[in-house]
This record gives C-alpha cells, structure tokens and sequence, in this order.
DNA sequence: TGCGCAACAATTATGTATAATCTGCGCGGT
DNA sequence: ACCGCGCAGATTATACATAATTGTTGCGCA
C-alpha cells in the first residue's frame, strides 16, 4: 500500500547531502582542482558532522572526483591537458558504440523524448564569453540532456553509465579550463582575442550542428550519425587546443 | 627510549583491510548475492570497528559491489543473467577498442610482458569441474593477467579502468553462476552431465584460442585480432548459455 | 476462531563526541 | 648549517547517543 515515510528530520540522510554539495561546488569549479579538503574547513563550510563528510568523500574518491593519500587527507581532483585528451578518447568509443545501438534499439519513446530535449536546446541562449553563470548552466543542463536523450534508446546499462561518468569528468574539465578563466590563472579567454574565444564557442555549442546529427539519427543513418557525433566531440577537442596555448 | 609505541596498528589502514577483505569475500562468492550486510555481523566476521566497515561498504557501493538502500543498510549486489549479458557487451565495446590501440602503440615491453602473461597461462592446469579452488584462482589470476597485458599496450587510462571494472563484476557472475554450484540452487555443473560441463569450461578456456589471439595481435593484425578477442568473449558467453536453463 | 490492525520491542542505521595516532614544521641544541 | 626533538593540526578509529525500520505480540472485530 502506501507507506508513508516519517523521517522526522531532514528529508534526506546527512551523508547524500554532503555528497550533492560537494559534487556540485567541484563541478563547478568552485572549488579549485587540487584544494586540500580538511575535515574542518568543511565541516565549517557546510555546517555539517565528521561521518556524512568522510562517506562523502569516499564515495567521490572512487568517483575521481576528489583524490585521498593515507593519513594525509583528500584534495579536489586535478585537471591536465592529457587527462582531457584521455577522456574524448574514451568518449568517441563509448558514445559511438551506444549511439549506433540506440540507432538500432530505439523505440517511439525514445524519439519523441529526443525531439523534446533537441528543442530545449535550441531554446536555451548559446554560448558566448563571460555569460552570467546561471544562463550557463542553464545551457550545459540542456546539452546534457539532449546527449543523454540521443543515447538513451540504448539497451547498454553499463556503458550508459561509464558514459554518464565521462560526461561528468568532462563537464568538470571543460568548467576549469574554459569556463572559468577568472579562477585559473592564464586560461579562457585571456589567452586571445574574446571575438576568437567567441567564435570557437559558437562553433562547438551550434545548434545546427546537433540538429544535423538528431535527424540522421531518427532517419537511422548509423554511418552519417556516427560520424556527425564524432565530429561533435573533435570540435570540443579543437575549442580546447585552441584555449590551451601549450 | 619512546620508540615503543610506534607503529602500533598495521602498515595499512583499517579501512583498506576491510575494503579488501570484503571485496575479496564477494568476488570469491563466499558471501552470496543479496546477503545483508549488517555492521554488526560483519563486526564479528572481521574484528573490526564500525567507521573502516562504513566507509569499505560505502566504497564498494559506487563499484557496484554492494547495494544501499537508506535507512536499510548494506547488501551483496545481485547477480543476473540480464546484467550478464549486458556485461558482456559493455566488455566487448571496450576491449576492442584497447586492443586496436594496443596494436597501434604497444612497445617491446608490452610484447614481452604479454608472451610471459602467456606462457604463464600456458602453465596453469585447465578448468574442469569441481576443480579445487587454490587451482580456480590460480587459473583465474593468470586469466586475468593475460587479458590485462593484451590491453596493457594501450594508452587510454579511463578505457582501461571501465575494462577492470567490467572484469570485476564478470569475475563476479562467473563465479557465482558456474563455478559455486553447491551454493546456488540449481546452479552449475547439476543442471548437465559433468561430461558435457567439462566440454564447455575447456572450450572457454581453451589455451590455444588465447594462443591464436596473442599472435594475431603480436602481428598487428588487427581485423583477426578483433574478431578473436570477441569470439573469445562469445564463447564465454556460451558457456555461460549452456549453463543457465531459462 | 481467524484475520487485520496497532502499539510495542528489538534490531539496525545514522550522527556526535572523544580518544589515539600520524605528518609536517619550527625551534633549539650540537 | 644540520640533525633531532617536540608541539600543533589533521586523520583514523572507538564508544556512545539518537532515530528509524522491522518483526511481534496482543487486542478488537467480523
């Protein structure tokens, strides 16, 4: 029937909230790759207890998030040009390989879900420089969402899930060396002129770019599907190459 | 003069051994799938405390070793012939495309370390039924080893880590769908003739299909080398069929 | 007499306070 | 200048307190 749970404090456990805050500020960039993570600065940060900060960190340990040398602590995961490279490598495979069984798979559900989130991207203000970070946001939840739509009509469950973890080393990736130039020294768009920095940005977040590759996907074009999605992820790689100076 | 009470606990930490300790427990399906974890048996089973427990369990919980529910603790993860097969295909994604990069860019030392993984194999005395275990794990380590140093010349590092973890989990249902007959109802070498249980272990483990794999390979090439490392799998697969009856 | 519901008891998860151990760093002695 | 001692500050582990869930018992009602 219908069991009603009392939970008479906070809704949810202590520990699932220290990771969801945790997870986010790191995603976020608004904690620094490489900020040692003391117990007390944290347990002052989110006025939290000792236990639901150390599972938390735990769990983002074997998540990569966050790295743990014994008794010397944890520190927010570092970023580096190759560990980028590794990850749009592992991308194309996993991505590829679920596109083309969704490609196979996918029932009307699944189209029609696809068709919704391609027009809440397309709704969403595109990329530019220096835009306010909730319009950000905004935009990635949207991109995201369009990606995990386009493969979602794949059976895989494993490979959906290592391709959900891709996404999120990414995500964190893409927030530290573009998106936040201000909290890096010497990267984004101090490194060239905004209205290169700008055209690049246009130039990977495109919309047409994912409308093409939505219809070749609904048209069951495997080959061209595959390729536009490949494509996709090497303009990410060259928007980067070009961020990066060295 | 005060040099007694250094280095009173072990080298490692409490947390690691308990976080091994189980991992090896589950992998080796001495604790069956959906067996409670509760932190006061698993107190007693290892002489340990209650916060190293905590954080293992957390720890296996993102590897998808144990299961959590909130406010209703810790269980062994579950074992399906679904996931099984989803497992399967994840691995073959993933392998392959190692293996073609492996072909690409391995070095000399990745030659010699995979003939030496080989010949180690080649040592190991072949699965059969009711085999002792020392021989199961034996012949399972050097399984391992083997398919690790095929990958091993690649230099993708996330790809290689989803491969583990797939291996893992694999380890897992191998273990406890074919190998721990008497701990599963119905389960294993009951369901067919010995006879006919020994053909198929011998067919999945058949050393000289690893051979042809590792020549294909250390010939680059990389069409028959593919094609045999997913055979391989398939076999495993079938193996896998022929065991389980619905 | 049998079934269902509700309060109760036991077990278990969850969180806090506290003790013990370890690492790094500065101070002072040689 | 260099080596070692010792003092913070942090991590690691234990004991204790609290809250939630599960199983059970007993009572009421059909």
């Amino acid at each position: 029937m219908t069991e009603v749970s009392t939970m008479r404090s906070g809704e949810i456990s202590k520990a699932e909230k220290a990771y969801e805050l945790l997870r986010r500020d790191i995603l976020d960039a608004h904690l620094a790759p490489e900020t040692p993570l003391t117990i007390s600065s944290l347990k002052e940060r989110y006025e939290l207890g000792w236990t639901p900060l150390r599972e938390a960190l735990s769990r983002l340990e074997t998540e990569r998030l966050v790295t743990f040398s014994p008794n010397r602590g944890y520190r927010v995961a570092g970023v580096s040009r190759s560990e980028l490279l590794d990850l749009q490598r592992a991308r194309v495979t996993i991505e590829s390989d679920l596109l083309r069984e969704a490609i196979h798979a996918g029932d009307e559900t699944w189209e029609q879900q696809l068709v919704a989130a391609h027009y809440a991207l397309k709704q969403a203000k595109p990329l530019r420089a220096n835009m306010p970070e909730t319009e950000l946001i905004r935009w990635e939840q949207r991109h995201d969402a369009f990606h995990n739509a386009l493969l979602n009509g794949s059976p895989s469950i494993w490979l959906k899930r290592f391709a959900e973890q891709i996404s999120t080393q990414l995500h964190r990736h893409h927030r530290n060396l573009v998106f936040s130039p201000t909290l890096i020294a010497g990267g984004g768009a101090d490194l060239m002129g905004e209205e290169h920095y700008n055209a690049l940005l246009e130039r990977a977040s495109n919309v047409d770019h994912h409308t093409a590759l939505m219809e070749a996907t609904l048209q069951r074009d495997e080959k061209r599907a595959i390729e536009l999605l490949v494509e996709h992820i090497g303009l990410t790689l060259l928007t980067y190459e070009g961020v990066q100076p060295r």
